[in-house]
DNA sequence: TACAACTAGACAGAATATCTGTCTAATGTG
DNA sequence: CACATTAGACAGATATTCTGTCTAGTTGTA
């Protein structure tokens, strides 16, 4: 099969893990009794650095502008689940964090996404698995410009 | 490296590259003049089927509620970019098919996804990305159960 | 056939998420 | 030092999404 017949399910394929996965990860935090988080939280939630990350970054990697990424980061804050302290090096600027609280979820989605894992790699095996990472991987100097 | 120690990226690599894709098709779409469609209208729209798509099942494919893809499909029909027919084999469901004037639409987005898959192609090569997507193909059965 | 269970989708109402635009303070640059 | 840029806050409007309920049509089965 061509690249170009790929074309059409392309978009669906990715579009269909990525959902799937994101799923099975807010699933496995709400079944740790973890219910007060929203997917757009979780969202936001998921990629704050283990320094803290700033809001214009959090919105960037989430592709929402910096108003959204702000209002959900304090719908978090108000929950417990981060906190936003000054950055020391920009004093414009303020660090997200996630707090002690969020633990229990972020453990949650993590051994869910492992358990995930695992079963994809026995479906199609270990090898093709981690050449389709690697290959994400390079792919992300074009898809992921910024980083 | 190990499968294990991909999880952590897992999610990000997917959702990069599934949003890259997104972005891509929909402001292909807007630059050739096409800007009454919304990024949500678009997701559901890309979603219909050449011989016509019921709501319940774009609805199932973009993971929203029927009543969200019913909106959805609602301000598309208001728009002239579908229409709804009755399904000849269900008297109580409705086929929802994209009208001749969506056809500019599809063209811009088809001709942008071609585009980046040449660029692609050319950054990790066309065995790799083929490789990529039979292995997606094949973990659908996982992660998109209902097809 | 008759009946229960299920499915497609419409309708109503509410909550969430998202955007555009504007503003201030702080930073970086020539 | 003026000027452009950046981080994020504030206000207001819109879009998206959900839960719940309802009707009509379909399907499976005794």
């Amino acid at each position: 099969m061509t690249v170009l017949r790929q074309q059409q399910e392309l978009g669906v394929l990715l579009f269909v893990a990525n959902r799937f996965l994101e799923q099975r990860a807010y699933d496995a935090v709400v079944a740790a009794g973890i219910t007060d988080i929203t997917v757009a939280q979780a969202r936001v939630a998921s990629r704050v650095g283990p320094h803290g990350t700033r809001v214009s970054d959090l919105a960037e990697q989430a592709r929402v502008t910096k108003q959204t990424a702000a209002y959900l980061v304090e719908q978090l804050e108000s929950a417990g689940y981060v906190e936003r302290v000054p950055d020391p090096t920009d004093r414009r600027a303020r660090l997200v964090r996630l707090t002690a609280h969020a633990q229990p979820a972020v453990e949650a989605a993590g051994a869910e996404l492992a358990r995930v894992l695992e079963e994809w790699a026995a479906h199609v095996g270990e090898e093709r698995l981690t050449a389709m990472f690697e290959t994400l991987r390079d792919l992300r100097e074009l898809t992921d410009p910024w980083r």
